[in-house]
DNA sequence: GTTGGGCCTGAACGGTCGTTCGAAACCGCT
DNA sequence: AGCGGTTTCGAACGACCGTTCAGGCCCAAC
């Protein structure tokens, strides 16, 4: 009766990690409280997975990779530099509000991993961060010389999206499209000038 | 021979306390890592501090305190809405970039706290955003409606300012004066349209 | 019905944690 | 020299930590 396969079991393990994780804080939280909200005992949940730290990793690591082929997936065949802007901030902030938890840990434990895994994540960190500052170079070469710095922009806008999970509430009133509209207004106004109409805030029509 | 009192310790002991916080994190931070670093025994840290959490404690609500003292004082006098705005990210950024220890432990170990101490920081940071709210009020008053929800806003102005601390290096080649100037420009720009000129950009002339 | 591997567990290990306590060292004062 | 208060310390306490390990359960395969 293998209803659910090893592979899912360990998402279900690092879903409740995640969790747990961005409740109490990464160091905050015991083995044992991990055992206690994933149902598995606290030997059990090495079978799944060979230390704490792990856990950690696995969900940096799926999560920002969930992130960046999102991202990916949302710029190809978009050409115009504005239009490929407002996909990073809409796919970053989707994710961000669909998985606050994961999110949070992503954000909040940065400095926890260390080793080969620290090395990995901050990989894809510097990947993600690459692609943002070359959509702003295509802005830039578009729509003249920008008000600011570009890498300060482009920090400046991870602050904006990534602050959030010290406020914000997807199950709020505000919805998600509406704060990457409003996020996207700031930034695009302030870093090029431009007004960003809402007809140029592309919503995915299904999924 | 008391060349320094018992106050002037426990500045340095919370000083040294927020260097390790910052570099380890709280939790990760044990009584013997600070103990190590301030050059006295571990016991010794008890006559100063109750708990290592009242350390914490005291590290957030001196430094919260200095930056709203300081955001009183810069925007005394200052009636013109934007010139305040620059003011407060001025303030804010100037006491963020010569304490970055202190500021990381107030921006990311802010779920530590608990109880009355908890409440007492969240009191300050709740008085430090309605003023910043207050002053967008008065940006939207005098500059007509906004481009984007007041809230979040605010908000993101403040994850742009305190998510420095995770790429930041007030020792680069980027000064703290030019620094602000970026993020007021994105700001301001993008909140209700206004290039800002560089000499709407006040900077003490001494101190 | 026995075997064997995948899955899971209770119990324990060594280590580190925050905190405490009694006493020592040091001080200005008489 | 001797007292009283302030400051500092070594040593220990109980609690909890992440991790391990020997073994038990379950079920498909023979």
């Amino acid at each position: 009766m293998a209803i659910a396969s090893k592979d899912q079991k360990l998402d279900a393990l690092l879903s409740a990690a995640a969790r747990v994780f961005a409740e109490r804080g990464y160091h905050q939280t015991s083995m044992r409280d991990l055992a206690r909200a994933s149902g598995v005992s606290l030997a059990g949940l090495y079978y799944y997975v060979e230390s704490k730290e792990e856990l950690l990793y696995l969900i940096q690591k799926n999560n920002f990779a969930r992130v960046i082929a999102g991202m990916r997936e949302r710029l190809e065949g978009a050409t115009d530099p504005v239009d490929r802007l407002m996909r990073f901030i809409d796919n970053h902030l989707d994710y961000f509000a669909a998985h606050m938890a994961e999110m949070k840990v992503l954000s909040h434990e940065a400095g926890a991993l260390s080793g080969e895994w620290l090395q990995t994540v901050e990989e894809m960190k510097r990947t993600y961060v690459r692609s943002l500052m070359d959509i702003l170079a295509g802005i830039e070469e578009a729509h003249g010389p920008a008000h600011a710095n570009r890498r300060v922009a482009a920090y400046s806008l991870f602050g904006m999206m990534n602050w959030i999970y010290n406020w914000y509430d997807p199950l709020g009133d505000l919805g998600v499209e509406l704060l990457a509209q409003n996020i996207g207004r700031i930034f695009l106004g302030g870093y090029v000038g431009l007004p960003v109409a809402v007809a140029s805030l592309p919503r995915t029509s299904a999924g």
